[in-house]
DNA sequence: TCAATATATTAGAATGATTCTAAAGTGTTT
DNA sequence: AAACACTTTAGAATCATTCTAATATATTGA
């Protein structure tokens, strides 16, 4: 199964059309070893770069917030102009970096696991995350 | 001493000079028992209802940057379109919740002590928060 | 106290991220 | 291929926030 086939299941599993703009959305965000954090506007100029044709930046925002919707990608809670995602979609924490704005995820062994002691009854708990903000000395 | 004069100290004590607009601010912010979190919106609209003469709206975004900057309340990381804060400057971790858009502050006794695992060389850590997303069941 | 100076406030314009609109295009189903 | 449903698009609209530059207020020092 080459990548566009599995990209092309992966969106329809999800009731997405695999649309020539999601399919490429896919590659670059999903066709890589590593997961990253991107913010419309990179993903935009990334776009940009590796595509002939263009994709309109309704599509950019349409597309990320379907894939958002399906657990594709997460929203990372953080003080910034900009909206911030990540597409790993694990349980993790993030460092972010005040003095550079660089946003690095903690390793699973960075943090020992959170423990509520608080039940919440009538919540269903959504995330627990945690942000350590730094700067340079 | 009156709260008039204890909020002027603490402006003048800071470097901002003792307005109209930044002492009713401070009133509105400071002059209760418990802390409380705010958007710029809800701000506005109690200085509304408490004042005779307006405030403009940059006067507003103004003395907010200007009480952040000197430590007087503080942004919480947050995804939502507004940007909320704090009057509790200590640290201290939130409940989000989704459905209601409610943001509720942990007590000292909610959650164990973060503790990293990770060493930071050249890095000075600000602050450590831990946000818990909820929804209604 | 009164000018001179420095800082703050203001209304309204500007900016910039995100969402909306509604027309044209594409994918799906029969 | 026709009919339908969904998607993309450009550009307009929205909304939070910041900027502008004119006016007002606070502070300082004689």
């Amino acid at each position: 199964m080459n990548n566009n086939t599995h990209f092309e299941e992966k969106l329809r599993s999800a009731g997405l059309r695999p649309t020539r703009q999601r399919l490429k959305m896919c590659e670059i965000l999903f066709d890589r070893k590593k997961t990253f954090h991107f913010t419309i506007e990179d993903l935009r100029k990334i776009l940009k770069k590796k595509l002939d044709t263009k994709i309109s930046q309704a599509t950019i925002y349409n597309t990320i917030n379907a894939f958002k919707n399906k657990g594709y990608i997460k929203e990372i809670s953080l003080n910034s102009d900009k909206t911030y995602f990540d597409t790993n979609v694990t349980n993790h924490h993030h460092f972010y970096n005040e003095t550079t704005n660089e946003l690095v995820d903690f390793h699973d062994n960075d943090v020992e696991e959170i423990k509520l002691r608080k039940n919440l009854p009538g919540k269903k708990i959504k995330s627990i995350e945690v942000l350590v903000k730094v700067s340079n000395k």
